[in-house]
DNA sequence: CATCCTTGTTGAAGCGCTTCAATGCCCTCC
DNA sequence: GGAGGGCATTGAAGCGCTTCAACAAGGATG
């Protein structure tokens, strides 16, 4: 294994002059520079992670915890992973996976061996039992997702109230007077994750502003349980012409049994999702919706994240914008 | 932040000793033991991972490189990174999360830098790039898939030939003598990543012994291009009455168009699917299907793994036997 | 011409841990 | 009663790097 050392031997200099080339935090002269690093190539020379760590305490890696339980929201959580350790490498920090299994001691653990410099924390719920720790840690850290208080926390997370306000004006603009919410799990809701509850309360009250019914409805993943949800919806509410389905695994069910329901989309019933685009998109019917932002959330934690570990960056809720793009599933009001 | 030597001092021993009590490689007596765990508990210390990698030269990592690309296989891939993860962790060990994104040059750094001890590969293409590097390393590494040469190298896999006989083996026993098969994305197969064409191979020369005609088809994941590729398919051959899906996306839409073509699954059509369980148990017609081990393979990569680091274990290839779970979607042949 | 910067380079002191060789101690055995 | 052996503990030497203070060698300045 080749040491800093070596490389400084065989180009002539001292250790520190190396060191110096490497990070840059000294001048050095171009001759000087462009000899130190043919020799690192010539040898073939990579730092030692240890060492670097100890005598710099920086590690260059970020920890990611990410939600041990798989029922939801898979394909997002992946791409926001992938988002963070593409962005993270772009700084130069690797990315530590530590999945929600160990619950804070897995944060205690990070933080007090120095493994990490600094934290990711996705499916944050309300109350997390996280984030004392986290408040009290000289670790910077930021969320994906939000939590009841954020108070001295950096948040990322779709704007969610927003979006379900969104989806309602959409639906209202085009005449619809009755829509129905198709949510998430129950699972979900009682686990007060907070993002579903803000949806449809943004939901909720943009529609008593336009004056439009909103009925809401969580609903498990299996084809079973979506049927019983939608034949719930339609015998409470016949009147019912637009549908907001927040729950990726309702979304191709809904369409076939509207279909063999001999309702047409968008002509008889309008459909507006809020789910990630690949699958808006290919959906037999492609799907009017509002996308979730999945790789933007994990670029954009990253670099608070990095903000902050370079001592600029303050504590602040990123709330990211939502977007609606129409595509067919979504018309006028019967 | 406490160090090793302050607990040393606190518990009125030598630094050795405490560094001894912790990794237990050497006797200690029980009444040190107990007043070194009991200061180690009242400081709070957590032993510096820097300092840790450096003296022993030993991470206690395990990198895990996942594939960049995020249009196939998502749930399974994160289910192979949660297992990973706890596999792990049980193990003492944490994980680092690559991305393909820097291909073979990610693997030197890591092997370099000694960031990892050792490393996973997901996703690997017959003839991969990082295979040269891995063989000539001395650090231990483990692919979950298998490349065309398997020499020098410890690869955990299902066994994708074997399910494909099973698939056939099941519907033939049933008496289908014409089936299809609905794969990957083209570009799946254009990748030879090998997987989808040893399913089809084992498909095949087991048909061929049974006597069963089969004919394959690859199909992107959009609704039209399943709906293109099963016309295309009862029109080549009308008589098809089993089909077996290797391709999660397609799996809902395919069934949705049966129905409205009117053939009854499975009375005038039996689908057995390749696919994770909880896919083919909430499809809208539960599914005849060999599911995918995820958590099995990341579980088994990671104690091949931590054999090889420990001197234990030996280059071989682990394939998982396939088991197919018979559910509502097969049935005798019309 | 002496003084003070500036620029480029270096030696040496750690960072906090592991581990080897050495030490002391008590017990057994002849 | 002394030699030998096992057990528990320790001191000290690094592991490979960063970084601080110090130092040469010019160049500009008064």
């Amino acid at each position: 294994m080749v040491t800093l050392a070596e490389v400084a031997r065989h180009a002539g200099v001292s250790a520190s002059t190396v060191s110096y080339v490497l990070s840059g935090k000294r001048p050095i002269s171009a001759a000087t520079r462009l000899q130190v690093e043919q020799s690192i190539r010539e040898l073939g020379y990579h730092p030692n992670a240890g060492a670097r760590a100890l005598a710099s305490s920086r590690s260059n890696i970020i920890a990611l915890m990410v939600p041990l339980r798989t029922d939801m929201y898979v394909p997002v959580m992946m791409e926001i992973a992938i988002a963070v350790a593409t962005t993270a490498r772009a700084h130069g920090y690797d990315v530590l996976l530590l999945t929600g299994e160990e619950g804070p001691e897995a944060v205690r653990r990070v933080i007090g061996s120095g493994l990490a410099d600094a934290m990711i924390l996705m499916d944050v719920e309300l109350d997390d039992e996280r984030l004392p720790l986290l408040r009290g840690a000289d670790q910077p850290s930021v969320l994906i997702g939000l939590p009841a208080d954020t108070s001295g926390l950096t948040c990322v997370d779709l704007d969610f109230r927003a979006t379900g306000a969104l989806c309602v004006e959409h639906l209202a603009m085009l005449g619809h007077r009755d829509i129905a919410v198709i949510g998430e799990a129950p699972a979900v809701y009682e686990r007060h994750t907070g993002f579903a509850e803000r949806t449809v309360d943004g939901l909720r009250s943009r529609a008593r502003e336009l004056g439009v019914g909103v009925l809401h409805r969580p609903c498990g993943g299996g084809y079973d349980a979506i049927a019983a949800t939608l034949t719930r919806i339609l015998d409470e509410r016949p009147g019912t012409s637009g549908l907001v389905v927040q729950n990726e695994q309702a979304v191709e069910p809904l369409l076939a049994l509207l279909r063999r329901q001999g309702r047409a989309v968008p002509e008889d019933v309008s459909v507006v999702a809020i789910c990630p685009e690949q699958v808006a998109v290919q959906a037999s019917v492609p799907l009017t919706s509002v996308s979730i932002p999945a790789q933007e959330m994990g670029r954009q934690a990253v670099e608070h994240l990095v903000a902050k570990i370079d001592g600029r960056g303050t504590d602040e809720v990123s709330l990211i914008a939502p977007e609606l793009t129409v595509r067919a599933s979504s018309g006028a009001a019967p």
